[in-house]
DNA sequence: CTAGAACATGAGCAACTCTCATATTGAAAA
DNA sequence: TTTTCAATATGAGAGTTGCTCATGTTCTAG
C-alpha cells in the first residue's frame, strides 16, 4: 500500500516490531500501542497502512506462506518419477518441520491469534483420549503390535480426523465430502498398516527416506 | 461448581444462552453482557460461576467432547477383528462428519480457536495452492491418474501436514518426531496410492464401506 | 509554482471484559 | 427456633484496548 520510500521503511519497521513482540509474548500479547512504540511511530500511522490489528498478523502470515510455497515449488520441480516424488515430499516434510520448530512466530500465528490456550490444549488432550480408545481396540485384536507405534498412529489419526472435518465444512459441500472420503481411505490404510507392522517396524513406503 | 439447586439451573440457563448466541453470531460475537441478559441474570452472576469468558466456551466444548468420546467408545467396543475395526471406524467418521455438519456450534467453537476469519480462509487457501503444486507434479509423472482424485488427495495431504506440525510442536519433542514420522508414512502412502488408482477408482481398503 | 494526493500525529471515543462492595438467601449447627 | 456462616445475587463502574478523526505536514505531478 505505501508508495513512497520513507513510508515503506516505516511499514517494515512496524512489521518487524510486530514479529518481535509475537516472538516474545505470542499473538495474544500483541498490543497495537506496543507495536507503534517499538516501531517508533505514532499509533495513527499503524492504521494508515493496516485496516486493523488482524491485518498485521495476516501480512506476516502471507509472507511466511509465500516463502514456504516457493520452497515447495522448488522441491517438487525437479521430480521426474514416482520414487523421486516420494523422496522429495519426504524431504519437504522434514524441512517444514524444522522450520516450525525453529520459528516460534510461524507456529504462534497459525495456532491462532487471541484464541484460548487452554482450549487448544483441550483439543490435543481430546485427540489423545480418543486415540487411546482406538489404540486399546487395536491392541485387543492384534496383541503382537508395537504399542508405541499403535498409540502414535491412533493419536494422529484422531487428530487429523478433527482437522479434516474442519476443512470439510469450510469448503463447498461436495468437495468436503470428497475430502472426508479421502481421509477415510488414508486413516483406514494407516490403521490396517499400523497393526500389521510388528514391533518398531517402519512402513515399506518410507524405507527409502 | 454450583452446589445449590437454583444455582445449577441458572448456570444451565447461562450455558444455553451462550450456545444460542454462538449459533447465531459465532464465538466472535459472544458478549458477556448479552449472555447475562439472555439468561436473565445480572452480569456479576456469570462471573460467580465462570472465571472468564473463555471458560464458558470451554465448558461447552467439554460437554461436546464427552458426548463424542462416548460415541467413539460405543462404536469401538464391539470390535473383535480387523475387518470389524475398519468398518466401525469408517462408520464413526461418517457419524462425526454428520455431527459437524449439523451443529454449527461445535464447528464454530473449534474453528473459533483462530479468531480471525480471514486468517482461517488464508490457511485453507494456502493448503489449496500448495495442494495444486503437488497435484501438478503428480499429474506430470502419472498422466493417466484421475485429476479430481489427485487434487483432493494433494489438498488434504497438504492441509493435514499443517495440522500435524501444529500438533507435533504442542507435545513433547520425541513424541512430536514420532507423529511427524507417522504422518510421513500416511502421506507418502496416500500419494503413491492416489496416482496408481486410475480414474474414479476407490482404494481397496474402503471397498467394503 | 502550485494543487492535490499521500502521509503524519496523538488525544480521545467506544466497546469490551471483569471487579468489588454490599445485600440476600440457603443450610447446618446450637 | 435461633444462630451463623458459606454460598449466591447484584450492577455500577474501573481498567484496558482497538480504533477514529480533525488537523497539520510532506511529497510529487503538471
Amino acid at each position: 500500500m505505501p508508495t513512497q520510500q520513507r513510508s515503506r521503511e516505516r511499514v517494515e519497521r512496524m512489521l518487524l516490531a510486530a514479529r518481535e513482540i509475537i516472538a516474545a509474548d505470542g499473538t495474544d500479547g500483541l498490543r497495537m500501542a506496543q507495536v507503534a512504540e517499538r516501531a517508533g511511530v505514532p499509533i495513527g500511522s499503524l492504521y494508515q497502512f493496516f485496516p486493523d490489528k488482524a491485518a498485521i498478523i495476516r501480512m506476516l502470515a502471507m509472507r511466511c506462506n509465500e516463502e514456504s510455497r516457493a520452497c515447495i515449488r522448488a522441491g517438487l520441480e525437479p521430480v521426474a518419477d514416482e520414487p523421486g516424488l516420494l523422496a522429495a515430499f519426504g524431504a519437504l516434510i522434514d524441512e517444514y518441520y524444522s522450520l516450525f520448530r525453529a520459528d516460534p512466530v510461524i507456529s504462534d500465528i497459525w495456532s491462532g491469534m487471541q484464541a484460548d490456550k487452554l482450549l487448544r490444549e483441550m483439543e490435543v488432550e481430546e485427540s489423545r483420549l480418543n486415540g487411546r480408545l482406538l489404540a486399546d481396540t487395536i491392541r485387543r485384536i492384534r496383541p503382537g503390535a508395537d504399542p508405541a507405534a499403535v498409540e502414535a498412529t491412533a493419536f494422529l489419526v484422531m487428530h487429523l480426523g478433527e482437522a479434516t472435518m474442519r476443512l470439510a465444512i469450510a469448503v463447498p459441500p461436495e468437495e468436503g465430502d470428497r475430502l472426508v472420503a479421502t481421509y477415510r481411505r488414508m486413516a483406514l490404510e494407516a490403521l490396517a498398516g499400523s497393526s500389521a507392522e510388528g514391533a518398531g517396524g517402519r512402513g515399506s513406503v518410507s524405507a527409502g527416506m
